[in-house]
RNA sequence: GGCCCCUUCGUCUAUCGGUUAGGACGUUAGGUUUUCAUCCUAGAAAGAGGAGUUCGACUCUCCUAGGGGCUACCA
């Protein structure tokens, strides 16, 4: 039997989640479910001088809140944790000396300023991209190229020192992503990468070989653009005599417009969120909007990330996260980066929003309402919500439909415009004497009558029904007339006619 | 610049050597509707270019072009 199945979502703590680290997560979760494996998280933080505030909560809150839950987490806990790369910074200097031992890994002296010296020659020499490699670390001050004593010395004093892998001169790495196949880097492409940094603390490269081999992690699924480092990451495993787990680097989520990856001004700029759920820079205090303070489901925007890049193989688009946790496969995830297309998302939604029984749009369109301060003023929600339900997009689109609960403050200016002729004022107040007969209000019975009346005075519709709509809902557009004046009753109908026909009196 | 990855309708994608290159979003037209939305029907819309391999390439190989990523004591 082979190892259970262990996959990590790794984010770093520098800000809010985006999308693209949202889809890296489900897609790891999904890999997991499919495979009766793992999904943990572990927060990678090793960089203190990039820690933000909030961002811990904010990953934690953004997952809970797409379903995207843990088996083992810094709060949940686990047997293999703590989950904090801070909280483990004890750890790494004994893998780090390990690799100091076997001679795979050197101490480093050389200042900010020296390294910046070295690159800066380099260039000038031609060079392109300066390493510290195989070739430059001679050059350099470090215990390669100094003497036993010398680096014994600086250690003595105290000298700041990092912690270098020494990668071989003349060899081929090979490594297979089960994205993209075979991928070959030769290492005098690869530099001496910092391992253990001067202020204690392992870097990425080092902290994530230790962890997911102390986490038992089967499976890498990230981001592409780890992809250039995963040889790097192929030879410590080597060093450390590990065995590797399988690698598969995922194609990126890209600008709707021009190109690049999709990054956080993006949002903003072309109206539409980046971000699961809002957040407020807690520096400069920017708000940055979420897909679920926007109105999004959670079941949309996870249904519409996960195709973005993976796809069943069917005609099906509607995926429940189970339904998505059993059709998942790695094999079915493409290469190349997708554009993010933000109306397939308000598609999604509003597939979802179809779905939902009137009952639960109630709840929900009952919290807006009061977000709005709008009273309900006793009418039916039910009625409202399946009337409006067809039109919206979001709940919140249920909104226009506020003049179920009041008078319109104005009228639509261009119905005005269009519909209100000479006899308009004889019409209304002549609908008003029909609608006033009906004993049993309903939406047939209005319907009924309105039609017998347009016959009797041989009138079409056009005449009538826009200016009808306008004085009782203020708009232009919307559902059935003959629905809304049986929603708000017979009273009330009359009334607002009449106020409209007073209103066009005075013009 | 160097290294790596990628390339089918505007967008997301199906196709795993032989298809009228399929679907979805968007879009256009028509129908339904008092109107808008919904819904229904129809349409426009794609294999970057060039060499090869093959009886036959969207599919395999190479080159070119284009796009993307990486190139920190950041992840």
């Amino acid at each position: 039997m082979s190892k259970k199945v262990r996959v990590r979502f790794a984010p770093s703590p520098t800000g809010p989640l985006h999308m693209g680290g949202v889809r890296t997560a489900l897609y790891n979760y999904l890999f997991a479910k499919a495979n009766n494996g793992d999904f943990i998280l572990r927060i990678e933080d090793t960089d203190q001088t990039r820690y933000v505030p909030g961002a811990e909560e904010y990953i934690s809150e953004a997952l809970k809140w797409c379903g995207i839950i843990p088996v083992e987490s810094p709060w949940i806990g686990g047997q293999y944790g703590p989950y904090r790369q801070s909280d483990r910074k004890s750890m790494y200097r004994a893998y780090a000396d390990q690799l100091l031992e076997s001679g795979h890994a050197y101490y480093a002296f050389d200042t900010p300023e020296e390294l910046n010296e070295m690159r800066e020659r380099m260039k000038a020499a031609g060079v392109a991209a300066p390493q510290y490699n195989a070739i430059t670390r001679s050059t350099m001050k470090n215990s390669v190229s100094l003497s036993e004593d010398e680096v014994a010395k600086r250690l003595e004093l105290g000298e700041p020192y990092v912690i270098r892998v020494k990668i071989p001169r003349n060899e081929e790495i090979k490594l297979k992503d089960e994205i993209r196949g075979w991928v070959v880097v030769h290492s005098a492409n690869i530099d001496d990468k910092v391992l253990f940094k001067s202020d204690g603390m392992p870097t990425y490269h080092l902290a994530n070989i230790v962890d997911d081999y102390l986490m038992k992690i089967t499976h890498v699924i990230r981001g592409e653009e780890w992809l250039p480092s995963a040889p790097l990451h192929v030879l410590l495993y080597r060093f450390f005599g590990w065995d590797e787990p399988s690698f598969a680097h995922l194609p990126l989520i890209l600008k709707p417009d021009g190109n690049g990856k999709l990054s956080k001004r993006d949002g903003d700029r072309l109206g539409f969120p980046v971000f699961p759920l809002q957040w407020k820079d807690p520096k400069t205090g920017e708000v940055s909007s979420g897909y679920r303070e926007k109105g999004y489901y959670p079941e949309a925007f996870i249904n519409a990330l996960a195709f973005l890049g993976w796809n069943p193989g069917t005609e099906k688009e509607l995926f429940t996260l189970e339904e998505l946790c059993e059709a998942f496969t790695l094999e079915r995830v493409g290469k190349a980066g997708a554009k993010y297309d933000a109306d397939k998302t308000k598609w999604f939604n509003q597939q979802y929003l179809r779905g939902k029984t009137n009952g639960s749009l109630v709840r929900e369109f009952t919290e807006i309402l009061k977000g709005e301060n709008i009273d309900d003023k006793g009418v039916d929600l039910k009625q409202v919500v399946g009337l409006m339900k067809e039109r919206a997009t979001f709940v919140s689109d249920m909104l226009e439909g506020r003049y179920l609960f009041e008078k319109p403050a104005t009228y639509d200016e261009k119905t005005i415009k269009k519909k209100w002729k000479e006899q308009s004022a004889e019409i209304t107040t002549n609908l008003i004497f029909e609608l006033d007969k009906i004993e049993d209000f309903t939406s047939d019975n209005i319907e009924r009558s309105f039609k017998a009346f347009l016959d009797t005075k041989s009138l079409g519709f056009g005449a009538v029904l826009p200016i009808y709509r306008v004085f009782v809902t203020g708009l232009g557009m919307g559902p059935s007339m003959f629905a809304i004046s049986a929603l708000i009753g017979k009273a009330e109908t009359i009334t607002r006619l009449e106020t409209g026909l007073n209103a066009m009196n005075g013009r």
